[in-house]
DNA sequence: ATAATATATGTAGATATGCGCATATATGCT
DNA sequence: AGCATATATGCGCATATCTACATATATTAT
């Protein structure tokens, strides 16, 4: 039941679903989730993180990039289940629709160059 | 975005996924939620308060008791699939197995004749 | 080795959550 | 009306969560 808490728990955090949508449209970096949803770096790490220790994101390390990807394979069934539900819900949402274009235009440059 | 966080908000606390599994059982008015989680009155009234908010539970009030039930056709569509999700979840767990037996057992009779 | 850069993490403060206790509310009975 | 019973809720306290800031860690290039 604790893997089943632990998803959930981690799923229900504006912040976090927004990660969700995002990596579900492309694995980013950090940065680039820091640009796609226009937060602070240690926010944006430490969200990323839960996700990751609730079984939803797999990373793997580009040079001094860490790519962050939705881990379909993952060890937690419950996280496959609620990935696949978010996915699934069609949320028209004035948030969502803003990552989304800013998604599209990050580039895989770090917090100095973005002054943050 | 806000229905679905509230949906799992209510999902992700180990008392009110206690009481989920106990509802797909069967329904039950408060007093008998009491029992078979063998918790506190207002603990289990405002539990059942949260997922029902969060479009869970439908209530229906039978003379002095109020008796809830997992509602299939909430107006909350991410409740009916995080339902769906809990019912064909099979977590074998100690604490649930107890419940399970509790509310078998369980009768309608209140807070007062269980000394509590 | 040193410097530059990307990410992770310790810490503190603000806010949210969960619970027990006491009390309020609603219903049924006499 | 008055009383008994079942459920809901105001309140206070302990604990958890989220964030920004500052700093630590890891990798790459010179």
């Amino acid at each position: 039941m604790q893997h089943l808490i632990k998803a959930l728990k981690a799923l229900s955090d504006e912040t976090r679903l927004r990660i969700m949508r995002v990596l579900l449209e492309r694995e980013c970096c950090v940065c680039e989730i820091m640009q796609a949803l226009d937060i602070s770096q240690s926010r944006a790490s430490r969200n990323l993180g839960i996700l990751q220790d609730a079984g939803f994101l797999k990373a793997r390390r580009e040079g001094l990039w860490i790519v962050y990807s939705i881990d379909w394979q993952t060890a937690n069934r419950y996280a496959t289940s609620l990935a696949k539900l978010v996915k699934d819900s069609p949320v028209s949402n004035e948030v969502l629709a803003k990552d989304k274009v800013r998604v599209s235009r990050a580039v895989r440059v770090g917090p100095r160059a973005l002054h943050k």
